[in-house]
RNA sequence: UCCGCGAUAGCUCAAUGGUGGAGCACGUGACUGUUAAUCACGGGGUUGUAGGUUCGAGUCCUACUCGCGGAGCCA
């Protein structure tokens, strides 16, 4: 008897295992109890014949409540009929603790009653995938860098000023320095590290204080943002497009089983393959435009607008060359047309809007002190930044990943709070 | 912050201004192959809060609280 895990019973069949988990869910007709086994590594229906076992574990089988932690005993089968292809047939059977009355029945529940109960959600089913994709996500964020000559490079999360002065940033006493405020991006200081660096990327939370309250926003959000010397736009969105074709392989390769749970539509994650479309502001409000849109040319887009571009293709699309007056200061501005900034967006596909924004970087010192000057930022405060043009300024280039936003978009799922833990919002700091 | 919608059993919802119901969950029982199992029986309510109209309010009116959806801002 050995013990081992739900999804690695498909290398025990005709062994005789122990499972350790909770009770997911169960059914029992007489002499049959069917207990569906959760372990954290999928699911598995348990069968206790009453005469297989003694009279007191068949009594403690039939009155295992939900999410009642208990383990078992038995021969693995192949099962087509059950959950996962695989199944135990119960010799022996121990109970760890009998769940109280657990809340989250197996039928519908509100968004706000799941939300207050979000650390015992997190153990159903669709949850469990997602974050399991979550994850995947993650870790080929990092293998993607790691394997490309990145280096890792943290950046504070206390932060003396806005990066933008424009988002409403949180605010929080530190001794006597006044204020420290959360960091909405570590940019700029992955700006410094490419100088020293090469390619670094900045992976980390970030937080904004808009009282934002749509499916996209959260208060508390992950970021992934590379950095790298001697890029230019170009060489960006070659970039992007290579890392958000490999993050969506990863995952087709390695958590189909989770993509089936949510009944993702593969066909459309398949499609994601390089190149990317890649249009400029002005073709993008063209095709505004010809769908009889309401828009001002030289505004930034609106949810409808980023639907309307998106749903031309059927890969991400990047928008680049930018009005810009609606982008930040930060951004190179363009040679042939100083009107414009180099920044560019990559909108994924099936309308989820934006998922990536990134730019060149101004490397020239005297208009990006023009531009701190127009934006009426503190210059003072960006001192140290501007030291990065004044010794050995080069051309460079990054950008910033949302992870949540693309969660929610390779599984498919309509609102990021779904796409953390536990997310942070307006009016959620529970639990 | 603005616009719209909502709050009734543990959960999801129903109830023409006239005695508040159902399904699920829970409890008891039946059934050897169930897949959100099924069947029988049972317990379960200060209708978000405060006021008002009315012979009578879950239902109509006012305010407030909370939530949901959308907009703006953005990743």
């Amino acid at each position: 008897m050995k013990q081992t895990t739900i999804s690695d019973l498909k290398n025990h069949v005709g062994e005789t295992v122990t499972l350790k988990g909770w009770l997911y869910n169960s059914r029992h007709s007489g002499k049959l109890v069917f207990l569906i086994m959760r372990d954290g590594t999928g699911l598995c229906q348990c069968v206790v014949f009453i005469k297989n076992v003694s009279q007191e574990e068949f009594e403690s089988a039939k009155s295992l409540t939900q999410e009642s932690s208990f383990s078992v005993t038995g021969t693995v089968k192949a099962e087509p009929r059950s959950v996962g292809g695989y199944e135990l047939d119960v010799q022996k059977m121990e109970l760890v603790q009998l769940a109280h009355e657990y809340p989250i029945t197996p039928k519908e529940h509100g968004i706000e009653f799941l939300a207050d109960r979000r650390h015992l959600w997190i153990r159903s089913q669709r949850q469990w995938a997602v974050l399991k994709i979550r994850h995947e996500i993650i870790k080929s964020v990092r293998n993607f860098f790691d394997s490309r000559g990145f280096t890792l490079f943290d950046a504070p999360i206390f932060t003396p000023n806005s990066v933008e002065g424009t988002t409403t940033l949180f605010e929080t006493p530190y001794f006597d320095e006044g204020s420290a405020y959360l960091t909405q991006s570590g940019q700029l200081y992955g700006e410094a590290g490419a100088m020293a660096f090469g390619k670094i990327y900045v992976f980390g939370p970030t937080f904004r204080a808009e009282k934002s309250k749509t499916r996209r926003h959260l208060t508390e959000f992950w970021m992934v943002e590379p950095e790298m010397a001697y890029y230019d736009l170009d060489m960006n969105m070659d970039l992007m497009e290579e890392f958000v074709e490999y993050i969506v392989q990863q995952v087709l390769t390695n958590r189909r089983a989770e993509l089936e749970i949510l009944e993702r539509d593969i066909s459309k994650l398949e499609a994601v393959k390089r190149p990317f479309p890649r249009i400029s502001y002005d073709e993008a409000v063209e095709i505004i435009h010809k769908k009889g849109l309401p828009f001002e040319y030289g505004n930034d887009f609106g949810a409808p607008d980023e639907t309307a571009i998106g749903e031309d293709f059927d890969k991400p699309v990047m928008v680049h060359t930018w009005p810009k007056e609606v982008k930040a200061f930060y951004m190179k501005q363009d040679e042939k047309d100083p009107t414009k900034a180099k920044g560019v967006d990559m909108l994924a596909s099936e309308g989820y809007g934006e998922i990536i924004g990134g730019a060149q970087r101004e490397d020239n010192l005297d208009l990006l002190l023009e531009k701190i000057r127009e934006h009426q930022l503190p210059e003072e405060a960006y001192n140290w930044y501007l030291d990065l043009r004044r010794y050995g300024s080069v051309p460079h280039a990054g950008f910033g990943m949302g992870i949540e936003r693309t969660v929610s978009w390779i599984c498919g799922i309509h609102h990021v709070r779904e796409t953390i833990p536990f997310a942070r919002l307006m009016g959620r700091l529970k639990p």
